[in-house]
DNA sequence: TATATATGAAACCTTTTGGTTTCGCAAGTG
DNA sequence: CACTTGCGAAACCAAAAGGTTTCATATATA
């Protein structure tokens, strides 16, 4: 439980399995049919993604639904936007600028002085 | 090389590899001190962020510097982004009209009929 | 030149992943 | 009730991940 949402899609299987399911739930069935794996490899799959908290399981009848919880991915989001002005912006002109910043002060090591 | 990025940034380690670089450059050695694994275990851990395009190392002198490239992570925030209506609106209120689309199609399949 | 620094890479190890088969069980159906 | 469907879980496997130690090599420096 409390799986990492990052690692729980880094598998391109787990995110079909999410795009699937994205708009339309579906049962465990429904979406193990769509792959060639078994249904037992894409039944783990869906296990990390709920323990992600990614995917909910829901029975009904005899069958369980599988749905989405894109808002999970906020977090990843969040991290990957931080970092957007850093390639939004004319990058030739920003690595520029840094590297004037990273030339004039370097006391605070990292790069060894020569 | 052309590795997934999604698996290059589901581990932590690597997440905060970019974070340190992002906006300073920093040579091997400065990279894996601030980490209590290997020197080695961290050079495969930029190894594979290279492999994904997400970090370029270019060598000064006998020391070889580690850039960013951030812009790597736009496939990323595409993928996330796509989904991000299904978070942003009142979700509840999107669910029950899913649900009456579901339960007016149901030719298509995916959940069995009763 | 001898020594210290900064890396790259190989060999080896343990745990985690991603899959497969197989078996059991609950819920509908004929 | 017997049979089919839809799942969940266990046992087992090969390959990939994430680490470690060790060794070789190139570049500075005293």
């Amino acid at each position: 439980m409390q799986r990492d949402v990052f690692q729980a899609i880094a598998d391109p299987t787990r995110r079909e399995i999410l795009g699937m399911i994205a708009y339309r739930s579906l049962n465990v069935n429904a979406v193990s049919g769509h792959f060639d794996i078994t249904r037992a490899a894409v039944y783990k799959h869906l296990k990390i993604l709920r323990e992600a908290g990614l995917v909910e399981i829901k029975q009904a009848g005899r069958e369980r639904i599988c749905h989405a919880k894109m808002q999970k991915l906020e977090v990843v989001s969040d991290w990957v936007e931080q970092y957007r002005k850093l390639w939004n912006q004319k990058l030739d002109s920003l690595e520029a600028y840094l590297d004037k910043l990273q030339n004039s002060g370097k006391t605070k090591g990292g790069i060894s002085d020569k």
